[in-house]
DNA sequence: ACACAATAGTTACATTTGAAACTAATTCAG
DNA sequence: CTGAATTAGTTTCAAATGTAACTATTGTGT
């Protein structure tokens, strides 16, 4: 019988290297700005994206609506993000960061930025772009996997 | 001001990806098996390094005790690992897989070393240790800046 | 026009997870 | 030796998450 060797099973390995990077980078804004993850990206996507709706934000940060919601509605309580409906389809109603929102973006982007900088330091120019390469070939075919042609 | 473009952001594109394979993978064994990634991990470090002990699982799997004791304590509802205690320690206790689990161990492994190839068809066998390689370095790197030197 | 399916988003309930407190056993300092 | 500090592991309580049901609105087929 063939041995699982889970150090070296890839699907082990991409699971505790994007924990422990998640993590690190979770560090940096949820003391500070008490933001939690799926709340982190909700802004991410706002702030480069807004106006969107709730689903463009799932479909954007790879979320499910449930957690955008939760997340949208903690981020209204606290004043950073605003709704406003939209009168043609009174379903849907866009999302914007508010002032305060915007202000709070503008603090930790760099901050993100610098810590994937510090991440990257670990590899050359080059094998940024391979690995970033090589990630996105495994992503769609882990995709094409999932749903059977 | 640098804009953060969250599908290009290297902690971004690692949690999707390990996310949706994770997930993949958790389908093969969690409806016919029943079994929780955390179990499963717990399983797949006592079938192939037992005996250990609640902490060297923990060790070896990178999860925290708590984890691992809810999984320890779920596998041995179910009769699947067993527990014997260390007299020289006596708050030590070593587990193993029992009969039963070894059985489920070994049906399981497969499927997953199986899923590992297939995801590994979207690489070359050159990818395939390039890939290896920059994440070992990317999560030594991590690991460094999370406790600052 | 009208019933019926589909879509946007929220709420409710059950399960999982995390942090901290706790128990029990061992080690170490004086 | 004895009491404080450590270590292994469990339990508890709160917060996060997933699933499914629900409301409200829009689209579709006949």
């Amino acid at each position: 019988m063939q041995a699982l060797e889970l150090e070296k099973f890839l699907p082990y390995r991409l699971s505790v290297l994007a924990q422990l990077v998640s993590e690190s980078l979770h560090d940096l804004y949820a003391g500070p700005y008490g933001l939690s993850v799926t709340q982190w990206r909700v802004m991410a996507a706002l702030g480069r994206f807004a106006p969107l709706t709730a689903s463009d934000v799932g479909q954007r940060i790879v979320m499910d609506k449930v957690a955008v919601s939760r997340a949208v509605a903690g981020l209204m309580k606290r004043g950073l993000v605003e709704r406003s409906a939209d009168l043609d389809d009174r379903r849907r109603a866009s999302l914007h960061l508010t002032p305060k929102g915007r202000a709070m973006h503008a603090d930790i982007v760099p901050l993100a930025l610098r810590y994937e900088a510090e991440l990257y330091q670990a590899l050359s120019a080059e094998e940024r772009q391979i690995l970033n390469g090589l990630c996105d070939r495994l992503f769609t075919h882990a995709k094409l996997l999932r749903s059977p042609p």
